[in-house]
RNA sequence: GCUGGCGUAGCUCAACGGCAGAGCAGAGGUUUUGUAAACCUCAGGUUGUAGGUUCGAUUCCUAUCGCCAGCUCCA
């Protein structure tokens, strides 16, 4: 006899031998969702596992992580099951799961058509409709690799040489076989409703000089409807493109001319960027941050000395020669601030010091990876630099952190997910150090109260590190903030303090940005806004729009008000129908419009239309004025809410 | 960098071997307008660049630059 424990902690005894799916039975799942496979301590298995010791057993379904992983890799299965019903000649190579669905890549004589994809996707249907069972077959190594040889699979027979286990396992469904650890749903016509995505291709094992294969993306549900509202999104996402946003809005473009990957800022988008960069750099001030400002380059040895020509050289641009000496264009601003460090004897009294600056710095990129704001080859790091003694690393850290929740909750996110990368296998410095630095940073985490996932092995070679992603409105993750803690470069520069024992010490640096790079937390922005800003980050915050030419006098002397009191606005007064001024200025995304004609001219007021929202209703341009700066103020962008108005009617 | 797709007016797109076009934007004019597109006229192009094939190339071929998707890497 056997006992399985249950989440609900609640257990039940069984004879040795049932299986997952019969130990199941009788027990309710937290959601209506179908059971796909089950967590046997801690490892995904398939319901028909038969369990013959005590275990704990937890339902997988599609709500769960793990759960969509065995949903999306039978999806993988089936996409497979399909391309090679539809092109016997198809060779399979991999079909993992992914974020957002599953890829399964082939080789195959061409790319696949989007003809070719609506075939297989049609094949698909039919083999979910057909609800294979997918049967789980246990092999030895030297029995499975004339399965696929005979098959004519030398991808999976490469993958199976060079599995460590001498047996493996394979699933089949109907007459498709696959190389695969599992686990799956039972049958294929589990899976609710399919789509196959895209087409691109792809490196076998990711490695440029190995053959290029053709991978297909595709994607599903348990349900048509959640598949629709993932296709929505998908378009959604599609709209808030950045890069489409930046050129209808005025804000930034890249040209041909300059080169590639370097972003020129328009007015409204330099506006953006100046608001964003001063409300940052009032935020430091307010925190202990000390500001300095180094050059765009520096002589070739600074970077021979920081060690960035031995580690980091292919994302540096060539030297140039200046009088014979080789210059370079700097892909980091830490050297120099370390040249600051060293530029005088530092007390122990003198630490913890926090240096920041906007650096813009110069990164080589390849070219096919350039991606407008996201991937460019000139950016903005919102860099600091914090020099310490190893008792400060804690409290330091700890106060980056709530620096960072407080700064990115002030754009207006709010969901943050923290993770602690380790020591990995080729490192620099002591076991002690890295012990000290990574038991500092999760004393950090603890201390604030924080969750966060470990990456064993994530951390850069000269320390470790925190990284801080956030989650935009169409729940993308995004990582914008790190935090590393360094002893390599305050050793490969000798830097040192003056210890209370009168004798020097090494400080540890911690190398820290809160947006990551300017220019890529705005496209972020601009996504995540869709373009229309808040009121506070708005280029244009005000729109007066006047109803014919007797109004002029009064606009003007709307926006001499407004601009009095450092508010943004553009009059439109051009003897155009007011609908045409709103249309444009609602594209413009500009927050609030205020629409005056004889009435307003004669009360004194404005009529206010929110962006979206439609009329806001009429009001003194004072009131309007101390409810948008209050709203700035806040950061909000809801301070004025739109009320069915009924004292404008006309 | 590699594989595939795409470069036509400021923008969005037609024409696909036979005189390069539309809408929006722009300029000039008419209209003085009450909450998401008034009307008329005009102007706008070495079809990314350089070669080639052809009587003739935006169209076909080659190279090159750039953009897009993906691979790889990362902020």
């Amino acid at each position: 006899m056997i006992e399985i424990k249950y989440p609900d902690n609640s257990r039940r005894v069984y004879e040795s031998g049932v299986t997952a799916i019969e130990a199941m039975k009788g027990y309710t799942l937290p959601t209506d969702r179908a059971l796909l496979a089950a967590e046997i301590d801690g490892v995904a298995v398939d319901l028909s596992t038969v369990l013959t010791s005590n275990v704990a057993i937890n339902p997988l379904t599609f709500d769960s992580a793990l759960g969509k992983e065995v949903y999306w890799h039978t999806s993988a299965h089936i996409l497979a099951q399909a391309v090679q019903a539809v092109f016997p000649s198809a060779k399979l190579a991999i079909g993992p799961p992914i974020d957002t669905g599953f890829y399964y890549d082939f080789d195959f004589e061409r790319p696949f058509t989007p003809e070719d994809l609506t075939r297989i996707e049609e094949e698909v249907h039919l083999i979910m409709k057909e609800d294979y069972p997918l049967k789980r077959i246990e092999f030895s190594q030297q029995d499975a690799i004339p399965v696929f040889q005979k098959r004519g699979e030398g991808y999976k027979v490469e993958i199976i040489e060079s599995i460590d286990d001498p047996s493996v396992s394979m699933y089949q469904q109907g007459n498709f076989i696959d190389l695969c650890r599992g686990p799956h749903v039972s049958s294929t016509g589990q899976i609710g409703a399919f789509k196959v995505l895209s087409g691109a291709g792809a490196y076998w094992r990711g490695d440029e000089r190995n053959p290029m294969l053709q991978r297909i993306y595709g994607v599903s549900f348990p349900t048509q409807k959640e598949l629709d509202q993932h296709l929505i999104l998908l378009e959604e996402a599609k709209r808030r493109d950045h890069r489409k946003l930046g050129k209808e809005l005025g804000l930034f473009s890249v040209s041909e001319e300059t080169g590639p990957g370097l972003i020129l800022w328009h007015p409204k988008g330099a506006m953006v960027r100046h608001l964003i960069e001063t409300f940052w750099r009032e935020q430091h001030i307010k925190r202990g941050y000390e500001f300095v400002y180094s050059p765009h380059i520096a002589r070739r040895n600074l970077w021979k000395q920081s060690g960035h020509l031995d580690f980091y050289q292919e994302n540096m641009f060539a030297a140039m020669s200046v009088e014979n000496n080789p210059y370079q264009l700097k892909p980091m601003n830490c050297p120099f601030h370390i040249m600051i460090y060293k530029s005088s004897l530092r007390s122990y009294r003198d630490l913890p010091l926090r240096w920041a600056e906007l650096g813009t710095v110069y990164r080589y990129e390849r070219s096919g990876v350039l991606h407008g704001l996201f991937r460019v080859r000139g950016f903005t790091q919102d860099d600091a630099h914090i020099f310490c003694r190893p008792a400060q690393l804690a409290d330091e850290v700890a106060s980056i952190i709530k620096f960072t929740f407080s700064t990115l909750r002030r754009f207006g996110f709010e969901y943050f997910e923290i993770f602690l990368s380790t020591r990995p296998d080729h490192a620099v410095g002591s076991d002690e150090d890295w012990q000290h630095a990574t038991d500092s940073l999760k004393s950090a985490l603890e201390l604030l109260d924080i969750s966060y996932t470990t990456d064993p092995g994530e951390g850069v070679f000269y320390g470790p590190k925190i990284d801080i992603k956030i989650r935009d409105v169409l729940g993308r993750a995004w990582q914008c903030s790190t935090i590393q803690l360094d002893f390599n470069l305050p050793l490969r520069f000798g830097l040192s303090f003056i210890g209370p024992d009168g004798k020097p010490h090494q400080p540890i640096m911690i190398h820290r940005a809160l947006l990551g790079s300017v220019e890529r937390f705005m496209g972020i922005l601009i996504e995540h806004f869709a373009g229309a800003f808040p009121s506070w980050l708005a280029p244009i915050q005000v729109k007066v729009l006047t109803l014919g030419e007797a109004q002029t006098s009064y606009a003007n002397d709307i926006m001499l008000q407004l601009a009095g009191h450092g508010l943004r606005a553009e009059a439109d007064l051009r003897s155009e129908k007011m609908n045409l001024k709103i249309r444009e200025a609602e594209t413009a995304k500009i927050p609030y419009m205020l629409v005056v004609g004889d009435k307003e001219v004669t009360a004194r007021t404005v009529s206010i239309r929110k962006r979206t929202k439609g009329q806001a209703g009429t009001m003194k341009l004072d009131t309007f004025i101390e409810m948008l700066k209050e709203e700035i103020l806040e950061h909000s962008s809801s301070a004025i809410t739109p009320t069915l108005s009924t004292n404008n009617s006309n």
